[in-house]
DNA sequence: TCTCTTTTTGAGATCCTTTATCAATAGGCC
DNA sequence: GGCCTATTGATAAAGGATCTCAAAAAGAGA
């Protein structure tokens, strides 16, 4: 098993392409600004590029990963990293993403302006897919009503092997193969 | 939010009420033995422990629950921290517990002779509540075969509030108010 | 039963992710 | 600009899980 998960989608498959995207009124920064201002919280260069950052790529990310591609100690914009779990922290209560565990790490995703969706996980790559299903949320919010539970929110994982790793490796002909 | 969530099921709702069980050939220990000869590992006391322990209730539990319940260091038929996590490992690889992340803590439950369930779990108290629906699994396989994707389990969690939770604190009458 | 080989165990250290502490810094409002 | 308070970064530490390695023990064969 990887030691680490590959929380970034493959460059070809940008997520614009596979689930669209929700119509939201402000971009996220502005939206982060209400939220810290409705909390009384301050607008801080550190909490400006973090929300513009994580909002310029649409990938699935760890704390780890992120902290990699931002600004290193001792460089222009740089943000520690107790700074960046709690920013992270704050972006989640805020609504603009969304945190779920994943092989003991906590993995980020976008949530406001991008539609609900469930994950399919490859357990021999650890790649995270994304798929849309209607019918889900409506299954969940029944066993919620049947069970006297006022649901908030559900997390599907379907685990497997995508279909890249499900390809038998194909033995490379060799050029005398090929006489 | 709780620190640590309850894992343990309340004593008036034994989970056989709830879910019934499986009919299975061999008894979890038996079972255990078998994948152990096929590995060629040995049977120890600390493994026969364990996977009687572990069997002889049905509730959720996490490796500091377990070791809590399991003979202290200096007495008899004490297990050691990592010979604990080993062990459980070895359980979970026999098909004999599933392991789940909640809270950033890994959970383990019965899985042999246990029929497929999923969890509510309620963010105030922490409780996690069962339910087997019998639609989810044929979702989820339909979901990855359009996928192109080779499922092997799925894992779903709805989150929110409880009945216990969502009832509305009574105030409590006072004898002045009966007067 | 004894011996031998190999697995397993337990003590302790260590890893890894995340969070707490706290003095210094800096927003934002007057 | 000045003040008050939130925020930051350095550092330590919490907490779960795993690694290391010498000693102990299981199982196979004689």
């Amino acid at each position: 098993m990887a030691k680490r998960p590959k929380l970034n989608r493959r460059p070809d498959t940008p997520i614009e392409q596979e689930l669209g995207s929700v119509e939201v009124a402000l971009t996220p920064p502005e939206r982060f600004e209400e939220y810290l201002q409705s909390k009384g919280k301050r607008n801080t260069p550190q909490r400006r590029y973090m929300v513009t950052h994580v909002f310029n790529q649409h990938e699935h990310f760890d704390a780890d990963t992120l902290i990699d591609q931002l600004p290193r100690k001792n460089e222009p914009n740089y943000i520690s990293r107790p700074t960046v779990y709690r920013t992270l922290a704050e972006l989640v209560e805020s609504g603009l993403l969304r945190k779920f565990e994943l092989e003991g790490r906590a993995v980020y995703e976008h949530d406001y302006g991008y539609p609900q969706h469930d994950h399919l996980h490859c357990e021999k790559c650890g790649e995270l897919f994304e798929f849309h299903n209607e019918d889900i949320a409506e299954l969940c919010q029944n066993i919620a009503q049947k069970n006297n539970f006022r649901m908030q929110s559900h997390r599907l994982l379907i685990s497997g092997i995508c279909s890249k790793c499900n390809q038998p490796r194909q033995r490379r002909r060799s050029r005398l193969d090929r006489i």
